[in-house]
DNA sequence: GAAATTACGTCAGCCATATTGACCTATATC
DNA sequence: GATATAGGTCAATATGGCTGACGTAATTTC
């Protein structure tokens, strides 16, 4: 019963909002993520490391001089489960850590050439995974994939992203 | 060094294929998933169960009657990590076996009551966050986003995926 | 300048989810 | 009857999350 959509809500919508196409997107969304990261996990696992410690190394890249809170902020997980990973890629000499000038009680990533190396090796499959999405799909696809994609995230989240994500353009 | 575009491949490549915006385009797939999984897992939590009963329970609900094999090809794990959500989910009577009548060594999939109830009670999330993205960035976004995301998953994948969505749309 | 807060780390233990490899049963198929 | 297939199971291992408690150094606040 419950699954069933009133006559009312069902004109209401537009024909993209019925039930089969968001479950559509749901279901989109879980075969490209399940297909991105098989790749990149391959690789890690012949150097011993996992998932997370691409997402690590792949933000630090990104934003060199990311402090630990800011790292922590954006993979939305514990310090101890960061800790761990972190950790790791330090000893292995992927990341270097300096403290801050303004404040030295924090710790600024960085990755070392060890490191940009493995993360460009990571990258790479993705990248070229997108690229040729993005261009069998042509430029207006494009931008209708960032702006629903954007939308599925966290409202509050959404305006630091873009900061983020334009502050990376533009420095 | 190696990450410098040469100024060939630049001009080779239109505006939305530069790697800043490969580079957004993967973010955002993180940033979206992060936060699309983020309310699920919290009503699973309760429940003493985790995403990957949540993905068992959604596809069961979506293909009633589906096979083990089906499932694991879906799901791409091993039959021992699905079996263990698997039994504990037939266990606690959120899905029901029966054997397949055409060959009987097949264990056919379905949700209970129960199981339809909790299934409901998840992707209402989802559901609700997909429609307010879709709502927001409109029907040329939507298929954008359906354009890019079909693309980013496995080539070989993809006939069998888009069978798959259209079969449950028709059925 | 003492007290409180913050940034970060660490130890310990727990749980979920994935893996490999070996082995088993029942049913289909050649 | 032999072989292949659908599915399950036992055992061991690894990863990546979590909570809770505690510690240190530096900064901020009163």
């Amino acid at each position: 019963m419950a699954d069933v959509i009133s006559p009312a809500k069902l004109a209401a919508n537009p024909l993209f909002l019925r039930d089969e196409d968001l479950r559509q997107g749901i279901e989109l969304l879980f075969y490209a993520y399940r297909d991105f990261t098989g790749e990149p996990d391959a690789i890690l696992a012949r150097l011993g490391l996992g998932r997370a410690h691409h997402r690590a190394i792949y933000f630090v890249g990104r934003h060199a001089g990311i402090t630990v809170s800011e790292l922590l902020a954006i993979l939305k997980i514990t310090k101890q489960s960061l800790s761990r990973v972190l950790s790791q890629l330090v000893r292995e000499g992927y990341i270097q850590q300096r403290p801050g000038k303004r404040d030295r009680r924090q710790r600024l990533l960085e990755l070392t050439d060890k490191g940009k190396e493995l993360e460009r090796q990571l990258t790479r499959t993705q990248r070229e995974r997108i690229a040729r999405a993005y261009r069998d799909a042509g430029a207006e696809a494009v931008a209708g994939y960032r702006k629903v994609l954007l939308g599925l995230i966290d409202e509050t989240e959404r305006r630091k992203i873009l900061a983020r994500l334009d502050g990376s353009k533009a420095g």
